[in-house]
DNA sequence: ACAATTTTCAAATGATTTTTTTAAAAACGC
DNA sequence: GCGTTTTTAAAAAAATCATTTGAAAATTGT
C-alpha cells in the first residue's frame, strides 16, 4: 500500500523546524522535544522519520546546502571583476540578512558548526562549498592581478568571508534590540552589502603589492606558503 | 583568623581553567566537572568559592575583560590616525591569535555570547566595551573625514571588527589540520594584522563618498540613522 | 465500509550527565 | 595544638533528553 501524504509532510515540516533550531542553537543544545514542539509533532516523530538526531541533523544541513545551491547565480565570466564580485557579495549578504525563507540558513548553521564542530558534516561541506571558495579566489586574482602572491589572495577572500559572515552574529543582537523583525529590509542589506563591495575592492587593490617574497625571514615551512586553505 | 593563601590559588586556578573552558565551549556545554577536573580540584570546589556555576561565569568574564583592558594599549592621539588604527588592529589581532597566556580569551568567549547568548553579562559588556567602540570609531572618523555619514562611519567599524573575529572561527579548525599548536607564531599574526590594516585604511577611504543623505527615499524610521549601533 | 498500512500519540524508559550538598578529613596559620 | 579554612569522596538531588513502546487514530486502496 502507498505511503500516506500526510506523511510527507510532517517530515517536511520537521525537517524545516530542524533548520531553524539547528541555525539558532548548533547541534548539542538543540533538542529533539523543541524541534518536535514547534514542529506540532509528537516527540518520537524524528526518531520515526529519521532515525535518531544525528541523521536530523545530516539531513537538515543537506537540504540547507541544497536550497543555498539551488538558488545561486553564477555571474557571468565576462562581466569585469569587480562586477562579479558586487554580484557575489549581495548575494551572500541578502541570504543572510534578508527574510526569503530560510535560505539564509546555510550560513548560520555553518557559523555553529565553526563555533562548535560536530563533525557530522565535514565531507559533505567540503565537497559543497569548496568550488564556491574558488569561484571567489579567481575573482579576486582577476582584481588583484597576476603580481600578488596566492597568500595575499587568501587573506583578502578571508577578509571579505568575515565582513560578511560577522553580520550572521549581531543580526540577532542587533535587530532584537531593534524590535520584532527578524531581518532586514532589502534596503538595508543593499546599503550593507554595497559597503561591503567598495571597501572590498578598495582593500584588494591597496594589497595588491603584496608579492609571494615577502616576509622571507619569518617563512616557516619551507613550501613558500603562510596560509593554506581552510574553511 | 587569617585566610589561608593556598585558598586563594585554587580559587584564582579555577577562575583561569573555567576562562579556558567557557572560551572552548560556551556557557552551556561547559561542566563544572571538567572545570574542576582541569584545575586539580575537587567538584565541589566550584560551590565553594563561587556558589554557581553562573556566579562562575561572571568572574570568569569579568577577569577576562580586565586582562583583555589592561594589557590595552591606547595609541596616542598626535599619532595620525592610520597609525592608531594599525596599532589597534594589531594588538586585536595578536591577542587572538598569538599564545601570551589566556589574552586571546576575551574575543572567543564574546564569539560564544554572540553566538549562544546566556544574557548573564550584558551590562558587564556593555559597560566595558562601549569606549572602547567609541575610540574605534573616532579613529574612523578621522581617517574618513567629517564628510561621512554616521551610518558609513560605522559600517566601516563593522568592517574591521568582523575581519579580526572571523579569524577566531577558524583558528581553531586551522591550526589543527596544520598541526598541533594552538596559536600563530607572532610574524603570521603581523602578516594578517597587516593585510588587514592596508586592506581597511583604502576601504575606510573608498567609501568615504557615502553622505547622510544617500538612500532617503528607504529610509524607514525616520531618524536619520540607517543602522544604530549594538555589539 | 473494511482491512491493511501508515502515522500519531502519551507515557514511560533508560541512560547519562551535571549541579549541588554533606559531613568528615586534611591542611594551614598562629 | 587549636581554631579555622580548605579539600575531599561520596552521594543526593535535579535536570535533561533521546529513544522506545504499544495502543489509538487516520488514511489509503479496494
Amino acid at each position: 500500500m502507498a505511503k500516506r501524504k500526510d506523511g510527507i509532510e510532517t517530515r517536511q515540516k520537521l525537517l524545516d523546524v530542524a533548520c531553524d533550531v539547528f541555525a539558532e542553537k548548533g547541534f548539542r543544545e538543540a533538542t529533539i522535544t523543541e524541534i518536535c514542539r514547534r514542529a506540532g509533532a509528537n516527540v518520537a516523530a524524528v526518531n520515526y522519520y529519521f532515525g535518531d538526531k544525528e541523521s536530523l541533523y545530516v539531513a537538515a544541513w543537506r537540504q540547507t546546502m541544497e536550497q543555498f545551491l539551488s538558488n545561486d547565480i553564477l555571474p557571468s565570466k565576462d562581466l569585469p571583476p569587480e562586477t562579479r564580485l558586487r554580484v557575489a557579495i549581495h548575494h551572500i549578504i541578502h541570504r543572510v540578512l534578508v527574510d526569503d525563507q530560510s535560505r539564509g540558513y546555510f550560513r548560520r548553521i555553518e557559523l555553529m558548526e565553526l563555533a562548535n564542530p560536530t563533525g557530522l558534516i565535514d565531507d559533505l561541506w567540503k565537497a559543497m562549498i569548496a568550488p564556491r571558495q574558488k569561484e571567489l579566489l579567481g575573482i579576486i586574482r582577476d582584481i588583484i592581478g597576476p603580481g600578488a602572491s596566492e597568500d595575499t589572495v587568501i587573506l583578502c577572500k578571508t577578509s571579505i568571508i568575515n565582513q560578511c559572515r560577522g553580520y550572521i552574529l549581531t543580526q540577532k543582537s542587533c535587530l532584537e534590540s531593534l524590535g520584532g523583525s527578524q531581518f532586514l529590509t532589502a534596503a538595508q542589506a543593499d546599503r550593507i552589502a554595497e559597503h561591503i563591495t567598495r571597501f572590498s575592492i578598495a582593500g584588494i587593490k591597496a594589497v595588491s603589492g603584496q608579492a609571494d617574497d615577502q616576509a622571507d625571514s619569518t617563512r616557516e615551512k619551507g613550501d613558500g606558503k603562510m596560509f593554506t586553505q581552510s574553511k
